[in-house]
DNA sequence: GGTTGTGAAATAATTCACAGCG
DNA sequence: CGCTGTGAATTATTTCACAACC
């Protein structure tokens, strides 16, 4: 999050920032920015703030983003479709380089400049040091793809399916469940 | 998430299920399902368990799911699209009703049976009584787009945008950054 | 015997206040 | 004098243990 506020202050030419304005920007307070960066290290100057540039490359060495990564994507429908048009990932350094779907329709097709390819071609992945997969099939087949994926060494999955997945200890899932974000907001709407 | 994996063991079949099978199906632990329940109540019995459907209907009222609600949805890009193609909203009883865009080449064209508008129309929701609107527009535009829906009466949204959104003490937002989330996997990758 | 609901204990996160630096 | 970093205080969350109940 400080990241991305960072990049945009980069982006505007500024060079200096207080805990003040990143925690402004980022929609916290100064002393949870602070605290937050605290835990990594001494990473602003009294007196002066944070360097803008500096701070971003020490969050992107935190967060092991400071050197690209390849991702890859399984499941190529609506949302897939979309993933892969989304050009959000390159300020992150990251890249989707294989997509994936069982449908022998789509098998061959190229979508965004990407050619999907059989499930079968998953278990190449291997020799390729691949290590991150976005899931975006439905949940009724998730917990079989996550299966294979973690056969083929994938370390960390962003998951849309709509279930909680099973991995060993050492792989990362985060899961984005979009229709029970929407579903969470009514609970919030006080009046009416 | 509760209410979700309920739905699932309802088309299963069960009847009734214990804190401890629930937590398995969640992804917790069977106190803090017990626990987070409790706060809206008495809903289960003791040496028995949880009545599946009971539950359902006492969580889908908790979070005030327990009628239809309408949303809107801006912006009809990618994820727009894939948003308008999805169907695991109308499990909690959520439907997309309006799509707006201010691209005048979309503007008129149907999307999966939804008819996409120019942003003008907008503020005939308001006799509509809708409160909810999933924003899929770029962050450049999305603070821009947010004050216009709060003027015309949105009290909830869920939000796409890679920005932090202002917006009145009485308006709720959600915010999933797709990029964000895949760039806090490497951080997890401890070996490599 | 099996299961819930809940006080109490343990742990974690947030907020505060200010010493110390530029 | 403004700003960071951090120990201490506060607040919240999670975990535990068990009485009450079917």
């Amino acid at each position: 999050m400080y990241l991305r506020v960072l990049m945009s202050f980069a982006e505007r030419g500024m060079r200096s920032v207080s805990s003040k304005e990143l925690a402004r920007e980022a929609g916290v307070n100064d002393w949870q920015v602070r605290k937050d960066l605290s835990y990594f290290g001494e990473l602003g100057k009294p007196g002066v703030g944070y360097d803008v540039h500096g701070l971003a490359c020490d969050i992107r060495r935190i967060l092991r983003l400071d050197r690209a990564r390849h991702a890859i994507l399984i499941g190529v429908g609506n949302l897939g479709t979309a993933i892969l048009a989304y050009g959000g990932f390159a300020r992150y350094g990251l890249k989707i380089v294989a997509a994936f779907d069982k449908d022998p329709e789509k098998v061959g097709r190229e979508v965004h400049g990407i050619r999907i390819q059989d499930m079968s071609q998953l278990k190449g992945l291997r020799k390729r040091r691949i290590s991150l997969a976005i899931l975006a099939v439905p949940a009724s087949a998730a917990q079989e793809v996550v299966d294979y994926l973690v056969k083929v060494g994938i370390k960390g999955i962003l998951s849309f399916a709509a279930c909680p997945l099973k991995v060993p200890k050492k792989v990362k899932v985060i899961s984005i469940d979009i229709a029970m974000h929407l579903a969470i907001l009514p609970y919030h709407l006080s009046s009416e």
